[in-house]
RNA sequence: GGAGAGGUGGCUGAGCGGCCGAAAGCGGCGGUCUUGAAAACCGUUGAGGGUUGAUUCCCUCCCAGGGUUCGAAUCCCUGCCUCUCCGCCA
């Protein structure tokens, strides 16, 4: 959520940096509900406050043994009165606050103006794109040898978009996400968690899926209200939620692996082969909960985080800056680190490292004391995939792949694969 | 799943339906004392919002949502959460 501030000091910035990502922002709707909302809160404020200095002449009255029947009566239309006004009040807050969800977050300012994917900007190259003597398969033929990557038995047990990996596949997947863990904990910083995959509304409207983009997730239950996570962006950044953290614990550095959930719903016909858009899929995230004037710095660090494992597993990779208009809802900047896959002569996005600034935070009531002010304010929050582990594994296996067919592990997984090599 | 107890400010913990945004202690901050520190003592210390020329005035918040009442932290209902005991269980 935006500052109702910034709203009331500059409509006109606000509209304008929204159109940036094609988002129409009907400023003439908000004057009129906030002009409403103004009038109809010092109303409501007004009758609460007579209400509270009359009853309370009401007791002191009573307490002199006065007769209070007359000022009982002067109060008997008040109560109705009141609670019209405040009904009305809390109608115009739900729909300001309905409004006010639905607004993306503004755009940085070295963010680039574009409208789609098209208009990203490469930031950086990293890496020898492979080159082979035979034809590179990609993963789904690289995995079919012994079923060791089996699509149709995800669909029998679940349906589409499941998949079920076996031995060494299923062994380097975990690899994966060990190496991952120990780079981020060891030499990152990170603090290691472990959090619930079911959530509640609350959680999901703190980080931005909710209400927007309820569609995109899976509701595991009505009563309670349950949703699988999309990502552990969702649980680890509402540890902060309703927090005042002290100056001194700032930056929180989390990393946590988690399997991720999201219906694809939209993304019909799209990547139906293979294993890079599943229903299911496990990942690596880091999050940082900052002070403001330290997010534009952590942002660069968090990136450098998860390009260190591409490094490591010396993955070709380049480094995107999301134009306006490709940037995610919550997000005000996002690079994407896209991986080298000689199965589709791509790269594909393999990590997305955002900074939410405010945005959430705001939605979260994260907050931290400022030694300064010692005032509470809001935190910045920050997150990025260290890496999608699913995706990192299906670039490993086709960058590693020999004319055999068959994958040689890298160097830095040995130690995680009990003495195994080459897979094949 | 069954039975009971409880949810109050950073923490512990009082609180007759009006004088309670809330005692007291701890913690934090500032000060006195001290070469310095500790101890002791004194003072101070919740959040959000509206409004204003203003550090003015006002509103809301004692788990959440309803209700009773002129008036609710206090009474009633529902939900959520925590604790204890029993059962079951990875």
């Amino acid at each position: 959520m935006l500052d109702p501030r910034l709203f009331r000091a500059d409509l006109d910035y606000v509209k304008k940096q929204l159109s940036r990502r094609s988002f129409d922002f009907d400023s003439e709707y908000y004057s009129g509900l906030e002009a409403r909302r103004k009038d109809i809160q010092v109303k409501t404020q007004d009758l609460q406050n007579e209400r509270n200095s009359r009853s309370k002449s009401i007791g002191q009255a009573k307490a002199k043994g006065e007769d209070i029947q007359p000022l009982l009566d002067q109060v008997q239309h008040m109560a109705d009165q009141l609670k019209d006004a405040e009904m009305e009040l809390s109608d115009i807050q739900a729909k300001m606050t309905a409004l006010m969800e639905g607004i993306p977050n503004i755009p940085d300012e070295t963010v680039p103006d574009g409208r789609s994917e098209e208009d990203n900007i490469e930031i950086s190259r990293w890496g020898e794109i492979p080159v082979f003597d035979f034809e590179p398969k990609d993963h789904v033929d690289l995995g079919a040898q012994q079923k060791r990557m089996d699509f149709e038995l995800g669909a029998k047990i679940a349906g589409a978009r499941f998949v079920v990996l076996n031995g060494a596949l299923a062994r380097l997947q975990r690899a994966l996400i060990q190496l991952m863990l120990n780079t981020h904990v060891s030499e990152h910083g990170y603090s290691e968690t472990y959090v619930p995959f079911l959530v509640n509304a609350d959680s999901l409207r703190g980080t931005g899926q909710l209400p927007k983009f309820e569609a995109d997730l899976f509701k595991a239950s009505d009563d309670p209200a349950l949703y699988l996570i999309p990502t552990a962006e969702v649980p680890v950044t509402n540890i902060v939620r309703d927090v005042i953290i002290e100056a001194k614990n700032l930056p929180l550095k989390l990393v946590c692996h988690s399997p991720c959930f999201r219906s694809e719903a939209g993304a019909y016909g799209r990547d139906v082969r293979g294993m890079i858009r599943q229903h299911q899929f496990e990942k690596v995230e880091l999050v940082q909960i900052v002070k403001p004037e330290d997010s534009a710095k952590a942002h660069e660090e968090l990136t450098q985080h998860a390009e260190i494992i591409l490094k490591k597993l010396n993955l070709p990779y380049r480094k995107m800056l999301l134009c306006a208009g490709d940037t995610g809802f919550s997000s005000s900047k996002t690079y994407d680190l896209e991986v080298w896959l000689p199965g589709q002569d791509a790269y594909r996005e393999i990590s997305s490292c955002s900074n939410f600034k405010d945005f959430q935070a705001r939605r979260l009531q994260a907050r931290w004391r400022n030694p300064e002010t010692g005032k509470p304010e809001l935190v910045h929050t920050l997150n990025g995939s260290g890496l999608a582990a699913g995706r990192t594994l299906i670039a490993v296996m086709e960058n590693y792949q020999d004319a055999q067919g068959r994958i040689h592990i890298p160097d830095a997984l040995l130690p995680y694969m009990g003495g195994m090599e080459v897979i094949g």
